[in-house]
DNA sequence: ACATGTGAAGCGCTTCACAGCG
DNA sequence: CGCTGTGAAGCGCTTCACATGT
C-alpha cells in the first residue's frame, strides 16, 4: 500500500528514523521486533507503518537499515534541506536557533527575528538577530518553509499572521497560546505547561 | 460520568485551561461552542470531555468560568504546587528553568543540575546550577515529583535512571532519544526534530 | 524455519442527534 | 427556546493471526 499514510503513522516515522540512527554502525539489517523494542511500540505496529511506504523488507530476514532510512526520509520529504525561520530571540528562541540537531535532521535555520530593538543585532551561532519588520521579506527571499514561534503568548498571533502572509504554511508554535490560521496552514503546538499538566494527572493516578 | 478520563481527554484539559485563561476577565460564563472555537475542537468534544469530570455546566446557559477552571485544575491534580527538577543547564535547560510560566501553571523548579563542572555554580534566575552528583539526594529532600531532561542524547538514559532511582516517576524528556524506564514511570517526549519532520511531511502533502 | 505483509477483529475516540433541563 | 449531557453510530488506529515469500 503506497499513498495512504495515516497521521498516527506520520508521527511515528521520525521516531523510527531516530532509532535507526541509534543502531550500531555495523548493523546492516533490523527486524520489526528490534525496531519496535527501541521505539517502544509493538512489532505489528512497525510492520503496518512501514508497509505504508512500499516496504523494503525481506521476509525471513528483516529490513535493510540504509534502505529503510532512505525510504522514511523520502516519505517525510527530507530529500532536500528545509529552510526554517525562528521568531523570538529570548531564551527559548536562542536555544532553538543554536540547536545543532537541526542540520543533522535536514533543516537549516535561515533567520532569527525579534521585535525588541535591544535584541536585534545580537549573535547566536552564525545568525544575527534581525527586526521582525524584515521577517516577511526574508521569509520569501530565503525560501523559508517552516516558521517557529518562540515569542511570548501575546505576540504569537501577530507573528503567525505575518508568517502566513509571507507564504509560510507550516508553523511550530512554542508560545503558550492557541493561534488561529487559515485552512491549509499546518500548526503544531509545543507547550511546556501542557506537558507538565498531563504528567501531573498521571502522577495522581499512579499514587491512588 | 466521573472517573474514566481517557488519555485523549487528559491531553485536552490543559488546552481548555489555557483558553479559559484567555477569556475576557469579565466573562462569567462560557458555552461549549465558544470554548470549542478557542481551542480548535468541536463543541461536542468539549462537552464530552467536561462531562467526564462531573460537569458544572448549566443547561441553556453554559459553564461557569471560575467553576470550570477549578474543576479542571482539580482533575489534573493542580491543587498543590508541584516540584520540578531540570537536568542539563545548556541553552534549553536554562531556558526551561528560567521560564516564568511555570509558577502560574502550578509548578516550581526546585533544582537545576549539570554534569559539567564548568557549568556548576552558574546562576539562572533564582537557581544555582548544581552537580548531578547531588541530583538523587536533592530530588528526595525537595520532594521533586517531575524530572525534566534537557541534556544531550547520550546522557539522557543515565539521567533517567538517576531520576527513577530517586523516586521521580514522571519524566519530561527533551533529549533527542528514546529512554527506557520501568513500568509505572510516565515519560513524555518533546523532540524538536520530530516536530519539524512531521511538518515536513504535510508540507509536501499540501504542495502536491 | 523465519520474518514480513495484510485482511479481519477489537478497541477507543470522535461525531451525531436528540433527550433533558433550566 | 438554548445549551448541556449522553446513548448510539461512525471512523480510525491498534492488535491479532496467518498466509506469503525467501
Amino acid at each position: 500500500m503506497k499513498t495512504p499514510v495515516s497521521p498516527a503513522t506520520v508521527q511515528r516515522l521520525p521516531l523510527y528514523l531516530r532509532c535507526l540512527d541509534e543502531l550500531p554502525a555495523d548493523a546492516e539489517r533490523v527486524s520489526s521486533s528490534e525496531l519496535a523494542a527501541l521505539a517502544g511500540v509493538t512489532p505489528a505496529q512497525v510492520r503496518k507503518d512501514l508497509s505504508c511506504l512500499g516496504s523494503y523488507g525481506v521476509r525471513g530476514v528483516g529490513y535493510s537499515v540504509a534502505g529503510l532510512t532512505q525510504q522514511i526520509r523520502r516519505a517525510l520529504g527530507l530529500t532536500r534541506e528545509i529552510a526554517v525561520i525562528v521568531v523570538g530571540a529570548g531564551n527559548l528562541g536562542r536555544a532553538l536557533a543554536g540547536y545543532g540537531g537541526f542540520g543533522e535532521s535536514g533543516f537549516a535555520v535561515v533567520g532569527l527575528f525579534d521585535s525588541d530593538p535591544g535584541a536585534v543585532g545580537g549573535r547566536v551561532g552564525d545568525l544575527v538577530v534581525e527586526p521582525v519588520g524584515r521577517l516577511a521579506d526574508a521569509a520569501r527571499t530565503r525560501g523559508a518553509a517552516i516558521g517557529v514561534i518562540a515569542t511570548p503568548a501575546d505576540a504569537a498571533q501577530e507573528v503567525a499572521d505575518l508568517l502566513v502572509s509571507a507564504g509560510v504554511a507550516s508553523i511550530l508554535n512554542f508560545a503558550p497560546t492557541v493561534i488561529g490560521v487559515p485552512d491549509g496552514v499546518e500548526v503544531r503546538r509545543v507547550d511546556l505547561a501542557t506537558e507538565l499538566q498531563v504528567l501531573s494527572f498521571y502522577l495522581n493516578r499512579g499514587a491512588s
